[in-house]
DNA sequence: AAAAGGGTCAACCGCGGACAC
DNA sequence: TGTGTCCGCGGTTGACCCTTT
């Protein structure tokens, strides 16, 4: 059986505001306020809407202190680093913008604000690459010369643990930062979407059907979403084996819902990398 | 000047979770 | 414990506007 509708959809105007409703809608919540229940909201209001179309309305545009208007450097910067650490949660990522909603956000992201990175990762892979040779006994088996399309290393990257080939992917420091400047980040996210579009930044071309991924999560093993070994079974990438202190495989196309995030924070030795092959 | 294409953003849709009974 | 209802969320749609040809 499925869910009974929330209202009768024949019986319900649709699509735009007019100023009547809004004001309506205004003047009713102010005097009564929602009373805890949106579906009887409109009919007491005098509104021939959906309760649902009541909320969002008052939600997003109506409610007071709403901001609209261009986004700022800062709240830029701390939609990034969220969007880096838990993924598309629009309602988590307003709650730290005051005045913004997450509807805002949402288009803000997909319209604007994922182009402007892109751009960023792109122009960063045009930067000469270097090569490098790495041996690592637990990855004989696979080439030994690195590639990098991009390389950075940071000046805490003393060792790199990979044996492998491929190249090394990396975005500029400044892609991602904390607020406070005590970390950069660079993610892959925790959805389709978003490893999607950063994979695409590195390939803007895009990238070979079978074209596989090693990452290495340096030497944090402690526990945060950042550490694959709390992640259940179907969360993690391909090849994982068992902790994070050693690179694992990993195939994009295969993520499921989740992606990964490399961090190089400073407190660490290792800086995280990404490489393919 | 008009058509086509792309971008933006308000609004809608459907699902999952919380809660009441 | 099961069922029904509502809320809140993220994804998607489509109308409108702007730019390009």
């Amino acid at each position: 059986m499925g869910r009974a509708p929330c209202c009768d959809k024949d019986n319900v105007k649709r699509g735009p505001w007019s100023a009547e409703e809004d004001s309506k809608l205004k003047d009713f919540i102010h005097k009564y306020g929602t009373g805890g229940n949106w579906i009887s909201l409109p009919q007491k209001a005098g509104l021939k809407r959906c309760g649902k179309s009541c909320r969002l309305r008052w939600l997003n545009y109506l409610r007071p202190n709403i901001k609209h208007g261009e986004f700022s450097d800062e709240e830029d910067r701390v939609i990034c680093t969220l969007f880096a650490t838990i993924g598309s949660r629009w309602s988590v990522i307003a709650a730290n913008l005051p005045g913004r909603t997450d509807n805002d956000i949402k288009n803000y992201w997909n319209t604007k604000l994922k182009k402007k990175l892109m751009g960023i990762a792109i122009q960063s892979n045009q930067t000469e690459p270097q090569p490098i040779q790495i041996p690592h006994p637990q990855f004989q088996s696979l080439p030994t010369t690195l590639s990098p399309i991009y390389t950075d290393f940071g000046s805490s990257y003393n060792t790199n643990p990979f044996p492998n080939t491929g190249s090394l992917i990396q975005t500029p420091e400044s892609f991602f930062s904390s607020s406070d400047g005590s970390y950069s980040q660079i993610s892959y996210g925790r959805d389709v979407k978003q490893e999607e579009m950063c994979f695409q930044s590195f390939f803007p071309n895009g990238y070979e059907e079978n074209q596989k991924f090693m990452i290495d999560f340096g030497n944090n093993i402690g526990g945060g979403d950042e550490n694959l070994s709390s992640w259940n079974d179907d969360q993690k990438p391909n090849g994982y084996f068992g902790n994070s202190s050693f690179p694992v495989e990993c195939d994009p196309n295969s993520y499921g819902s989740n992606g990964f995030s490399l961090f190089n924070d400073e407190s660490r030795t290792q800086q995280r990398s990404l490489y393919y092959y």
